[in-house]
RNA sequence: CGGGGCGUAGCGCAGCCCGGUAGCGCAUCUGCUAUGGGAGCAGAGGGUCGCAGGUUCAAAUCCUGCCGCCCCGACCA
């Protein structure tokens, strides 16, 4: 992409309004833009990150063996009377009529909806077990939204619901979501611990709320601090393997870790002073276990191996992929702008055209950017007239993982500098050396 | 929903107290000179001063009502 073709409004002072790093520099960087309180249009650079962090998310839903589908933002109210949730939601749910005076509402989160459809079409345990999800736009109409993206009323929400015959098949099934979880963030180069969490609205009695730590963290947490050192179960592992899932999960939730909500003072005083933790953390995944909660009030049953039919039982597991983007910046920037892990840079490449004019400098840039091009790599070149130093805290700004630096001085030598935006480590290439280095 | 604050050009702000018909920096456009860490000079464009009503010869400024936005708290992916 040629930033002159681009668009990308960045700013060079943050707005009044936005208080928190992740806040302003997606603002800054052009990456948002507020349409209302907690209502937010991803301009193009934002979406590029989003949709990384979406293709993420979703590659491990589907390693997990989770399917996707796509439900609808606008529900019947209806359905949320069978639940007994439409009264019991209260104002954070969006409400509206249609045309002729129906009800319907914005959806805040699917667990009806999808039961709704289990039941139309599954009647048997042998079609168990299953697990749905979709990634879809979420309204929650939030007393006080905040944070940008972080905390919005309209937000992008990954949420998956699995079925199972019983309760240890559902244990299975909630390990896989924890399990794949724990790939999901690590991926994104965020260390995200697993804490006891309280329930909520959903309802159930089995839940692991993801915290990455950030100073900015709205929430409270405790946790044993060996946490932050586990490694997380590489792509090889089984998701069909019961036992093998089990210990993962055991392991992972063996030590202290809990949110201010479900925090035990004593449990926490019995880990050694030196491991204690705690710290400000943000919620980046919820996942939920709450059996027949709405298969028996919305009858959605099959025939159980032993004759007979039940209701089955019922996961929930929620990412906010939105909220990650917000969450990621907290987790990943500096002085002088984001540093966007690679896995979810909204480009790879910066090339930097440091005498946009000069003939040479400018055969360079376009050979350049063809080889990355044709090699497929996303390459953002700034070709345009701004002076170098410009350029430079643009860069910096929308923080991708490498520049390259093609200006007169290096040319002079055949070369060009390539940029480690994380650490500022600069090497000198030849061309063919530095299309070769950033590939692949 | 309780408490606090703010709405003036795309962004950051001044002007308001003490009414006289809108200004600064950045950004944008034109020209020239520049070009390895947010360039210089010269010129230009851009504003229903959040909205409505009132007071007044005259309102960004004073009064009333409304709307929007932000921050703290209670609640939440």
């Amino acid at each position: 992409m040629r930033l002159s073709r681009y668009f990308l409004p960045i700013l060079r002072d943050a707005p009044r309004e936005a208080e928190i790093v992740s806040h302003r520099l997606m603002l800054r960087a052009g990456m948002i833009r507020q349409e209302a309180a907690g209502i937010y249009a991803f301009l193009p650079l934002g979406h590029r990150v989003l949709s990384k962090v979406c293709r993420i998310v979703r590659e491990e839903q589907d390693r997990s063996g989770a399917i996707e589908m796509l439900m609808p933002t606008i529900q019947p109210a209806d359905l949320w009377r069978e639940s007994g949730r439409y009264d019991d939601y209260g104002k954070e749910m969006l409400r509206v009529e249609d045309r002729h005076e129906r009800e319907m509402l914005y959806g805040p989160t699917n667990e009806e909806m999808i039961t709704e459809i289990f039941r139309a079409s599954v009647k048997s345990y042998k079609q168990l077990p299953l697990n749905l999800y979709h990634i879809q736009w979420k309204f929650r109409d939030e007393v006080r939204p905040r944070f940008g993206v972080y905390r919005a009323r309209e937000f992008l929400m990954k949420d998956a619901y699995s079925f199972d015959v019983d309760a240890e098949g559902a244990r299975h099934s909630y390990n896989k979501m924890f399990i794949a979880y724990l790939r999901t963030f690590a991926r994104m180069g965020l260390k995200a611990i697993p804490m006891v969490a309280d329930t909520g609205p959903i309802g159930g009695n089995l839940s692991h709320e993801f915290i990455i730590l950030a100073s900015t963290g709205e929430s409270e947490v405790f946790c044993h601090r060996d946490y932050l050192d586990y490694e997380v179960p590489d792509e090889r592992v089984d998701f069909g393997d019961r036992a093998g899932l089990q210990k993962i999960v055991d392991r992972w939730t063996a030590l202290y870790a809990a949110t201010s909500e479900k925090h035990d003072a004593a449990a926490f005083g019995k880990i050694p002073q030196a491991k204690q933790l705690s710290a400000r953390g943000i919620e980046v995944g919820h996942i939920f276990y709450f059996g027949t909660k709405y298969s028996e009030p919305m009858k959605a049953t099959v025939a159980a191996p032993s004759g007979g039919t039940v209701p089955v039982h019922m996961g929930s597991y929620g990412i906010g992929p939105s909220r990650l983007v917000a969450a990621i910046i907290e987790a990943s920037h500096d002085e002088s702008g984001i540093v966007w892990p690679e896995p979810v840079a909204p480009f790879k490449i910066g090339l930097l055209n440091l005498k946009q004019g000069d003939s040479g400098t400018d055969a360079a840039c376009e050979k350049l950017y063809s080889a990355f091009t044709a090699g497929g790599i996303d390459v953002l070149y700034d070709d345009t007239e701004e002076r170098a130093g410009a350029k430079f805290a643009s860069m910096d700004l929308i923080g991708l993982p490498w520049q390259v630096l093609v200006g007169p001085k290096g040319l002079a030598e055949g070369k060009v500098e390539v940029k480690r935006r994380a650490s500022g480590e600069r090497e000198s290439f030849t061309l063919e050396a530095a299309v070769k280095r950033l590939s692949g």
